[in-house]
DNA sequence: GTGAAAGCGCTAACAA
DNA sequence: TTGTTAGCGCTTTCAC
């Protein structure tokens, strides 16, 4: 089996502890024999355990990271920067993902602790009413959330409240009065709530009426039919403020299928700043998070209450957000509903999607005005 | 300090064996004695440290996974699979990126060596000439290579010659004769150079002449002046040939900037089937590779190599690749050169992007020939 | 049914 | 400079 520092030890002819030291503190061993030791574990391809290590209460250098899913860019690009500072300055990571599942999310904590992790980063379904953080604060284990967005906890975030209302009031700011949002699973995400509160906010403000968030599955291949008459009805709106980019992007396609226009027919904002938005075409407007400096910044707090050198008394820290003009968003010049016109182009695009039903709208018509954002 | 299980005994006035008993084989010790126990065990919020378990020569139940980077979701998607099935298994893992990185994946798999770990599943930047995984085969390190495409090694991945050769081919029965094939670092990506002989097959087959792979910097905001001439120059091609779908995605903006419309001025065709690429409008045309999957038959490889159950003899494993037809390719009625026609809609997207310069191109052209796909 | 003790790989305090 | 030894948290004989 793997040789041990014992098998090392017999080798070259020494005792243990002059292997170890040889390891440890070379500078201590004749260098004869350091030489001799170094070829043996050369020779026998030993590599010490850092089990023995650890067993003697050293820090294990392993830190737990617990995210919803990979598969959605935000958390990958999250996880991208924990990577990169984790990698520089020696610690090793543990991932788990939830699904968003509490019960994974209670499971992925526990697993992590029994490895001795010296510190935790995580992005959970609720962090407020969380008990498993509220554990964690008990017995001491360090951690830091991310994307979380709340003062009672240690966290790195943006405004998401704030983000949205800017958000939406620039939708408003460009004509737009009948405005929706869209959100995945609002019980699974204290942001989506949030964001929620910021866009009724701004559409209070406005002397506009707000409306429930409507939530999509958007796993699925199609957008559901309820989902979608409330789309293309009559009562249609004319902009989307859409929960989070994947969501968006999903909306779009089945927008397309159904042979709406996007920003023509249909306005669009976006949130979280995938990198991959600004591929789109047209690029997608979305109100960016730094995802990337969001894991720096989890991964810098962290190392800082590890290693105690944690000053800072403020909890929670919030990044700024960004704008991302995009090219999904059409000014209207007031908010009566433009109809839907179908163009060639789009029949074109819809036809290599065997679904898609024939276009259900009336012909051209010249006096709808629609204009682009400006620079 | 963390409790250990002198704690534990010491709370429940037992031995520590009796605790151990209590832990790992309840049905040998007294239920009084039990719940007691229990009851301490809870008190003290005591978990078993794995380094006892472990010292004693047990399994880790830790894989390693060493990745080039998480950025490109075709490797998230792949981490998606794993981490589904380790979490069912009751397996940790433990996660490293490399950046492609040869030093880097050095490094990397030397630091899960270190930690122990029972099995790796890697993505490399070159299978065939890794000194590393030489090293692997030599000390009976149990891997799996994820993508890397070899007979020499226990791989999983799909056919990447002949999915390119099939996809050139393709494109070639749509009409493109001058076909151009874009890569990333050819010399970070043994996938890639396979894809290129693929590519290089299907030209010679047909009689016309292959092209050096051109490579790209995908990471770049705009695509290099140089690459964008061959790219409209005169002699330019009418249909590209990207080696992975996320570069696809950046050439398809750096065309759109330029005033070229996809499929119509150039047809696309990438390698991948990222499930975003589906989101793009028009939908990426793409080899698909089963990412997902690929990811779930490695991490049964490996398991089942760990568990000493793998008698297939085989080590390497080609998943089928598809299709998938998108909208991003054009048939062209022969290889003439079609004209470039800028039209309104992207001369209004191009002005969002302050940098794009008025088009260079000439007038409308009704002639132009244009078809898209059948279904 | 329970406890005492050895030993897993390693480091560090102490001895030689 | 090198060796001896205790002990880190735990499991597992082997006695009781």
């Amino acid at each position: 089996m793997t040789p041990t520092i014992k098998d090392v030890a017999a080798h070259a002819g020494f005792s243990i502890a002059t292997v170890s030291r040889a390891i440890n503190a070379p500078h201590t061993v004749n260098p004869v024999t350091l030489e001799k030791v170094r070829q043996s574990i050369e020779a026998l391809d030993f590599r010490p355990s850092p089990l023995g290590r650890q067993l003697r209460g050293e820090r294990s250098r392993l830190i737990g990271v617990v995210l919803p899913t990979i598969a959605n860019p935000v958390f990958a690009e999250c996880l991208q920067g924990i990577d990169e500072l984790a990698a520089a300055q020696g610690f090793r990571l543990m991932l788990m993902t939830t699904q968003y599942d509490t019960e994974r999310e209670r499971h992925a904590i526990e697993t992590l602790r029994e490895q001795r992790v010296e510190g935790l980063i995580l992005t959970v379904a609720d962090a407020d009413t969380h008990a498993l953080l509220d554990d964690l604060d008990r017995s001491g284990m360090l951690y830091v959330l991310m994307h979380n967005d709340t003062v009672r906890r240690p966290s790195v975030s943006v405004d998401n409240r704030l983000a949205a209302f800017e958000g939406v009031r620039m939708l408003i700011a460009h004509g737009h009065r009948h405005i929706l949002m869209l959100a995945g699973t609002l019980a699974a995400s204290d942001r989506a709530r949030l964001r929620h509160v910021g866009y009724t906010q701004a559409m209070q403000q406005a002397g506009l009426a707000p409306a429930p968030a409507l939530e999509i599955d958007f796993n699925a291949d199609e957008l559901a039919p309820s989902v979608l008459a409330h789309l293309t009805g009559s009562q249609r709106p004319t902009a989307l403020f859409c929960s989070n980019d994947l969501l968006a992007m999903v909306v779009m396609r089945g927008l397309r299928r159904a042979h709406l226009d996007v920003p023509r027919d249909m306005s669009i904002l976006g949130f979280d700043g995938l990198a991959m938005g600004e591929l789109l075409a047209p690029p997608l407007s979305s109100i960016c998070s730094p995802n990337r400096e969001i894991g720096c910044a989890a991964w810098r707090r962290l190392i800082a209450r590890i290693d105690g050198s944690y000053a800072d008394a403020s909890l929670s820290l919030t990044l700024p957000h960004t704008l991302r003009e995009g090219a999904t968003i059409a000014a209207i010049s007031n908010g009566a509903q433009a109809p839907l016109v179908p163009r060639a182009r789009e029949v074109n695009e819809g036809a290599t999607h065997p679904a898609a039903p024939s276009s259900p709208y009336s012909a051209a018509d010249p006096t709808t005005q629609t204009a682009h954002l400006p620079d």
